[in-house]
Parts: structure tokens; C-alpha cells; sequence
DNA sequence: CCAAATTAGTTGTCTTAACAACTATATGCC
DNA sequence: GGCATATAGTTGTTAAGACAACTAATTTGG
């Protein structure tokens, strides 16, 4: 519609974006021995306890084999454990430890010093906006992937 | 998608709905054998002939590793060719091939038609709205990037 | 009740990105 | 001129994501 070129492009930038943030990001909770994927996944597992991988990828935004890889990387550094389920022999149940939760508590503030960080450049209008916006594209965008599969 | 605090992170946001626009534009290019990341490099090349690979990795906005591998690939599939630049004895120079050029002139119409099919979620000025947004977080990121090296 | 379909998880492969280390050439400077 | 430094490009490693193929357990529906 109204771009020339690939500067422009809301894919590109999109793109550009993220990876500096999550590069700024990973710096900062870097000395924690975590990635900012790792990190997110922890999150989840903090959230609530107990949870099988599959509701973790749901909550984490990520999929199943990828998924498994970062627990295993978490599970490696001592961050979680898994256990057997009880109640469905085919799935895991993950527990922090308490290295993990101690590590977690470090780094969100650390999370929530970078958005403030971030958001200094922008209003909080412009702040919500920005979210909102992209909300809908990333549900709109998911409707569309869902139409391609069919 | 369930979510809880990392809801205020514009990060989680920003790489969720980067994926899905990436995903469904690579479905759509799919055919002409090209990745979007190699497409952001091919249109690089064609946007001007003989540039040297530093000169597309600034442009693409890419890394020297990432922009060698990527030509590499596209180089291997009979998209580009290199030559060793005659001014200088360290870089070669990239020229796009005829099938190069008719790949790249059969994607552009898609790029944009994409762009079009998802600002249907959002007004022009919204559209407007949010790239300068982008811009600007853009910007602020890659300067506290910086500050960081110091 | 049992075969078919679904679901949880794992493994393998490919692509991209970041980072570090390296080679070879070019440029700056004294 | 010659040494230090910067630059172009490559290679290796690690992490993550997408996708496909697979195992094993569970649910379904005939």
C-alpha cells in the first residue's frame, strides 16, 4: 500500500526491532547464565508449578520441539526438574528449583527496567497504542495462517 | 496465547507477531525456492548491481556472517554471482542473474500484497502510527545498544 | 471393546542470528 | 618505507525457530 521499498516494510522493521531488544536484553541477564528464551520459558514455570511441557509452549508462545530443548537446557543448569505425571504417563510435570526462582526473581526487575526504559521514548498513549496495534496484527496475522492451512 | 506479566513486554509482542508475519510470508514465497531473509538480500542485490557484501549486509541490515552464508545460498540456487572487485582485492562484488531478477520481479507484487492484506487490520494513519513507532524504539534501542559497548 | 485418531514429547534437519577468531588486503601515520 | 590498525570476508560455535517424522500413551467412536 503505501511502502517503496524494503525500509519501510512493518516486516522489516518488525524485525529489526525485536532483535535489538532482545539483544539489549540478553546482555543485561547475561551474567544470570540465561537467555531471554530461556528466561521467558522460566517465567512460565515460576507462573505455576507443576505445568506439562505442552501447557508451557501454549503459555510461552513457542513450540513443542522447541519447547523441549529449553527445558532441557534449564533442567541442565539446574533452573528446573521434571516429573513424571501421575495422571498421564505420556507427559511431564516441571518444578523450579530454587536456584531457579532465586534467579528469576533477579532478573524481573530487570525485565520491567527495560520496558520502562523503552517506553521513556514514547507517551504512555503512544505506549498502548503500540500494543494494541500490535495485538491485532499478530491476531490477524494468526487468522490468516490459520486460512492457509485449510 | 495465555499471559500474565510478560503481557506489558512489547519484546514478547514484537517477536510473536514477527514470527507469524515471517512464517506466512515464507508460505507464500515458498515456491520461488527463497526464504524471506534470503528475499531481503536478493532484493538488495538487484536494487543495485555490483555492490561489495559489506554494502549489502548495512543495507539488508545484517551481519557479515549472516550476509556471506545467505549469499552463499542464494549463489548455490543460481540467483547471484560474485566477482572479485578490481579496486580492492579483499571483496568481491555481487551481481544479480537473469533468473535472479525474474525470482526477485515474481516476489515484489507478494511483499507488497501481504503489506496490503495486513494493514487491512488498521487504518492508514494507524499504519503511519505504528512504523514511526517502530522507528523510534528502533532508534532508541540501537543507541542504548551502543552505550553499552562503552 | 477395540481400531483409529489424537495428544505429549523427542529427535533430526535446515535456516537465521550473534559472537569470536581468523586470513588477507588496505590504509594511516611517523 | 614499514609498522599499527582498520576493513572485507570466512569459518566455527551456540541458540532458537520451523517443520517433519517418529514413539508411546490416551481418547474416540463404531
Amino acid at each position: 500500500m503505501h511502502q517503496k521499498g524494503l525500509d519501510h516494510s512493518i516486516g522489516f522493521l518488525l524485525g529489526a526491532t525485536y532483535r535489538k531488544l532482545t539483544n539489549f536484553f540478553a546482555a543485561r541477564i547475561k551474567e544470570y547464565g540465561l537467555t531471554p528464551e530461556q528466561w521467558a520459558v522460566l517465567f512460565r514455570v515460576r507462573e505455576e508449578d507443576g505445568l506439562i511441557q505442552k501447557e508451557i509452549a501454549d503459555r510461552a508462545g513457542k513450540d513443542k520441539p522447541t519447547t523441549t530443548r529449553i527445558l532441557d537446557s534449564l533442567e541442565a543448569k539446574g533452573f528446573v526438574t521434571k516429573r513424571a505425571s501421575e495422571h498421564d504417563r505420556r507427559s511431564f510435570q516441571v518444578y523450579i528449583t530454587e536456584q531457579g526462582r532465586l534467579t528469576a526473581d533477579a532478573i524481573e526487575p530487570i525485565e520491567y527496567g527495560m520496558i520502562a526504559e523503552i517506553a521513556q521514548v514514547m507517551s504512555a498513549a503512544e505506549y498502548e497504542q503500540m500494543t494494541s496495534l500490535l495485538k491485532r496484527l499478530n491476531d490477524h496475522t494468526a487468522s490468516l495462517l490459520e486460512q492457509e492451512k485449510e
